[in-house]
RNA sequence: CGGGGAAUAGCGAAGCCUGGUAUCGCGCACGGUUUGGGACCGUGAGGCCCCGGGUUCAAAUCCCGGUUCCCCGACCA
């Protein structure tokens, strides 16, 4: 077990080391592409089964698309094949000869599942489709990081269509919603939810909306997106239905994703110089037992209770595991906290006489973090430690961000304020006045926040009236 | 893709300038003593020194080319 670097230190290298020590991923022998880990892997399970719990509860249905995609559908949305060409990954050689039409690996799936539901879809009795799927998607990226930059990258990708706007609209910001959701209840992030500016929009969209959340260097992080295609990606297809009116329309469609790239989120909001710190819900291990003993009789004895215990916690549902390797506590303490386990159960010969356990929580260390309790009641002892635990780390979480976001009314203060954070800023939705501020600021427009004061305020750089702030931070 | 740094055992590093038996700490295996916050002693295993070429009697070390990683920038739902 080696040491990591404070996060104070240096930021990037205390992620890249507690992803390492903690055994969340390792690099692949191929550029910007990762080995997730089965202990990473499995925190992504958890998070993406309550996720697809939150699809399945909202009417979606999971399919599977083909990973290859015709090089000639992605040029059929203009704006899409100009936004994704820099980045695809080609084939022309398939089985030793050369490809009549290059096949692109898809970047996302647009194009080939817009091309299916125009086969699918006849009447307005066959929509809404509200389809999702679980997959990979190569980008070729320049630069990576794991998780949040990578070249093969696993998400999720929804696609709907629907008769009219105001259904696709509602199912854009019902997604939206659903996103939000998730992070904040299931992964303790809070996050803004938000309008894309013009430049910023997914390559063929009218309009795109986000949650950003904030990092523990203050950078931001697009933690989830929604889009609202409007008829763009229907008309490049031919998706049209027959209306009750008895006359051709052409279906409103919308794209939703969230990637892998929201573990990373994880791992560097809650993380701190120990370690990982993972919310209850999704951390793979919930509860570790660490048995205590000095003498042979003495294991035998606290091995038996610690046998006992594990079993009623796992019959409660509690993910729990029992560290039975013959390391010295402490060591396993270490462990522990390395990997971010919530809760940290401790059976010594003490206990045995109390009829107790001491338990100790990953989000207070050290001692002030630690209590005795019975063993009557010990799972739900700790399902409500749990749940404290889950609710500690989205308050410190939603505290930080608090704290770093600052309403700004000039250029001035927002140049002062991204050194150091987020800026509130009064703009109006113009990608000139995006690019003047990133090419002065480096940071850029993460969204216009769904939740606003409407008060009329002039634009920072423009001086025109706007009822709109938008977020600016540094972004990954 | 431009600029900078790096690659030596699973991890972290020394050695490279000045070519000559690959070294240290952690980890790992075995034995013993230990065990309520990273135990100790002993024994041992583990190396295409990133890859390919060149110079040389001899290359981890010098030269050329490439790959990957990290940082900064450009780019990036």
């Amino acid at each position: 077990m080696g040491k990591i670097t404070p996060r104070s230190t240096d930021y990037s290298e205390w992620y890249l080391d507690v992803i390492r020590e903690a055994d969340m991923a390792d690099y692949a022998p191929v550029r910007g592409c990762i080995v997730v880990k089965p202990y990473g892997w499995t925190l992504y399970e958890n998070m993406r089964d309550l996720l697809d719990r939150r699809f399945k509860d909202t009417g979606h249905s999971n399919a599977a698309f083909p990973l290859f995609i015709p090089m000639s559908f992605l040029q059929k949305e203009a704006h899409h094949v100009e936004g994704f060409s820099p980045e695809l990954a080609v084939v022309t050689v398939g089985g030793g000869e050369q490809l009549e039409e290059p096949l692109v690996v898809r970047p996302t799936s647009e194009t080939i599942i817009g091309y299916m539901y125009a086969q699918w879809i006849k009447s307005y009795r066959d929509l809404p489709v509200l389809i999702n799927q679980w997959n990979s998607v190569v980008r070729w990226e320049k630069r990576t990081k794991p998780f949040l930059r990578t070249m093969e990258f696993f998400w999720q990708e929804g696609h709907t269509a629907h008769a009219n706007h105001e259904e696709s609209m509602e199912e854009v910001m019902r997604m939206l919603e659903v996103y939000h959701e998730h992070a904040m209840a299931d992964c303790a992030l809070p996050t803004i939810k938000g309008r894309k500016s013009k430049s910023e929009r997914f390559a063929g969209a009218d309009n795109t909306f986000s949650i950003e959340g904030m990092m523990g260097d203050k950078k931001a992080l697009q933690s989830a997106t929604s889009h609202d295609l409007g008829q763009n990606f229907a008309k490049a297809f031919e998706m049209k239905f027959l209306d009750r009116d008895n006359t051709e329309k052409f279906c409103w469609t919308t794209s939703w994703g969230l990637s892998w790239r929201l573990t990373g989120a994880v791992i560097m909001v809650h993380g701190d110089d120990i370690g990982l710190r993972l919310p209850p819900k999704i951390a793979p291990i919930q509860a570790m037992i660490v048995p205590i003993y000095k003498k042979p009789e003495e294991k035998v004895g606290v091995m038996a209770v610690a046998d006992e215990v594990l079993k009623s916690l796992k019959a409660a549902g509690i993910r729990v595991k029992l560290d039975d390797r013959e390391d010295t506590p402490g060591a396993k303490f270490y462990d522990c906290e390395m990997r971010g386990i919530p809760v940290r159960i401790e059976i010594g010969p003490r206990d045995l006489q109390t009829n107790s356990v001491l338990l100790a929580r990953r989000d207070i260390p050290g001692k002030p973090g630690k209590t005795i309790v019975s063993r009557d009641g010990l799972a739900d002892t700790i399902k409500k430690l749990m749940d404290e635990i889950q609710a500690n780390l989205l308050a410190q979480a939603e505290a930080f961000q608090k704290a770093n976001i600052r309403e700004v009314n000039s250029y001035d203060e927002l140049k002062e304020a991204v050194e150091t954070g987020w800026a509130l800023a009064p703009v109006i939705d113009d990608p000139a006045v995006d690019a003047k501020i990133k090419e002065e600021t480096k940071a850029t427009n993460r969204n216009f926040p769904l939740d606003q004061d409407g008060v009329e305020r002039k634009c920072i750089i423009t001086g025109q009236p706007t009822r709109e702030r938008a977020i600016f931070a540094r972004a990954y």
